[in-house]
DNA sequence: TTAAAACCTACCATTTAGGTTGGTTTTAGT
DNA sequence: ACTAAAACCAACCTAAATGGTAGGTTTTAA
């Protein structure tokens, strides 16, 4: 299993954003009721997002949160790659240099860099509004 | 992360028995040197290669493990499944059925699918003897 | 008879996943 | 000023997965 609950979770909580984009702000107690996940949990996963300026969130009531963007402006990509980390199927990628020690003779690397690329390419060629139609 | 030790190692042993096809049985004892891996976890990753027939084992003195065909005739995609279960990149796929109550209604899972269906398509295209060359 | 090999089972430490608990701070509305 | 609702924050927890190790038994060629 490659993509956590916190990646898939978050893309849920844009996706929700997103189909309430133009409305100011949603509180995440009614996104948590909506998506059917623990409001709490929700808490622990969005900091990231807001860290990022992908969502602002409002303090105080009334408050709540909403996409800083329009959502053709989400590349699906750089949501999962902000929640879990990296999309690299081996730990030898990932980071900027391969340290791995093996990478020269390495007979798979070739085809894990390929798989690599082919995960970004493919969940970066999808932004938030194709998921809300 | 999304591949662990068990499907590279996996991978890393039947290269090098490509390597020697051809040369009767190899000990795990040399493949665990030449690879770099312990032969004791090694021992606890082939076993599930030997019961799917992917390679054969010959105990005794001058005994090891060979191919049971062709290098040309496994899929990395075969290998993979075996040894990681499946490469699914979400849980609610996998399975037969998917189980999921939002299974009807989700925004998200067609795009899970096709890339599923890429994974899955990726590495199949891709046999032992081309990363042997 | 011996050495080398596969084969087998139980255990273990660490990390990650998937949360929960219990708050504090900010703010709109009354 | 007070209250309710919201974001924001930190510590804790349980279970499962990961990545092994330890200590054998069985088989077989030389």
């Amino acid at each position: 299993m490659m993509i956590s609950t916190k990646g898939r979770y978050a893309l849920r909580v844009m996706i929700d954003l997103a189909q309430n984009y133009g409305n100011g702000y949603v509180p995440m107690k009614e996104v948590a009721k909506r998506q059917n996940i623990s409001l709490k949990y929700l808490e622990r996963i969005l900091p990231v997002l807001t860290k990022n300026k992908l969502i602002e969130g409002l303090q105080g009531k009334g408050g709540g949160y909403r996409l800083t963007y329009t959502p053709d402006r989400y590349r699906v990509g750089d949501i999962l790659r902000l929640t879990e980390g990296d999309l690299a199927p081996v730990a030898c990628l990932g980071c900027e240099e391969n340290t791995c020690e093996r990478a020269g003779t390495c007979k798979t690397l070739p085809m894990w860099e390929e798989f690599y690329r082919l995960t970004n390419t493919y969940f970066d060629g999808i932004v938030l509004s194709d998921l809300v139609k």
